[in-house]
DNA sequence: CCAATAAATGACTTTTCAGTCAGTTATTTA
DNA sequence: TAAATAACTGACTGAAAAGTCATTTATTGG
């Protein structure tokens, strides 16, 4: 599985060769078909594997959390630049959106279980700072999304070749601008909301 | 092209049926071999069209301009919303992006003719605010690539089908709300580094 | 109006690759 | 240590799709 999510990475989920990722994995093309039904449902795997744990973490951490919202957000944030950073885990958001076309019911899946998640989630936290007067009256569904980005760029650009070069994308700096200018940006001491 | 730009973009490229993108066009399989060499030839064509012009007309904009950075800026970014949420063009990074791996060569014209010479334009104009203490003492290049992440993500959402409604992602909504948290969040008056 | 040329077609050939399975090698159990 | 079982292999098959080209259809110019 491991192997497959590098070589979809690499070269995307139709253009990969079962036999490369056999090879990769130091297999024969055969010992693969023991272990999955086909292409599609190694595919499958691959993604379900390893994403929606992590949820599950942040959602606690959430329910238990008191205090200010923002060092909480900063501390998530962070911990997801961290795994895209030193993972391979960025490359499957990638994988998932060039192949949404191709595997309606594993988009959905992911739609539901990771992206809407997360934006939920993310939301959620934005509004309860909004409510404390933390944030300034910003839309938080609107908020989530812009800050979301960053970290889906990083996770593209940091799995294709050549593209985190392409604009000096070097992870720690780019989570810390992001953390940054988005707090920045929504902060109500920063605007007179507050204060 | 436009039927191929729209297929890649539906399906990724190598699950893209030639045949398919003939019929698209209303034309025969054969006939493309007449105006293509082969699948790769079109791919590389459909990429390069359309793309290189608009830059151009950005960094005229950008060398007439007197004054103020921000609302040129913001015309730009509104003017590059504008055209993802009205074309087919924002397709063309997420194939980009998608192929990098397969297609070296042709990720790396894109990367050197479009993302690098973006991330300059940017990477400047941020810079020259900087200096006349227009914005905060933020570093450019940082800006510039948290600045793009929103138009980034729009592109590809919204080439993705389902996507964006898992984020309740409305183009114009979007960007109005990724040029307010962003220059909120590096104008030097909200910082106190400036009145 | 007809010949010459250009454009388009789709049946055909070739290549590629997912998926199979009879045979081999490794591991476990008695 | 030998039989039984489990894991693995890679040559093979079939389907799908890239790419070809002899033939047909459309356009142009005299």
């Amino acid at each position: 599985m491991a192997a497959a999510l590098e070589l979809f990475a690499e070269k995307g989920f139709s253009a990969s060769r079962l036999e490369d990722v056999a090879e990769r994995a130091g297999v024969s093309k055969g010992t693969v078909y023991l272990y999955f039904n086909d292409k599609e449902d190694l595919f499958r795997k691959v993604v379900k594997a390893d994403i929606i744990e992590n949820i599950d973490v942040f959602e606690k951490m959430i329910e238990s959390h008191q205090g200010d919202i923002a060092p909480l957000l900063k501390s998530i944030l962070e911990q997801i630049g961290k795994m895209i950073a030193e993972t391979r885990l960025g490359a499957i958001p990638k994988i998932i959106l060039s192949e949404a076309g191709n595997f309606p019911a594993l988009a959905s899946f992911y739609r539901e279980n990771v992206v809407k998640r997360m934006f939920r989630l993310f939301t959620a936290l934005i509004e309860r700072g909004v409510h404390t007067g933390e944030f300034r009256g910003i839309s938080p569904p609107d908020a989530a999304r812009i800050m979301m980005a960053p970290f889906l760029m990083m996770a593209l650009m940091t799995n294709s070749p050549g593209f985190a070069e392409a604009v000096e994308l070097q992870p720690a700096k780019h989570v810390e601008t992001a953390l940054d200018i988005f707090f920045t940006g929504i902060l109500a001491e920063n605007t007179g909301e507050r204060i």
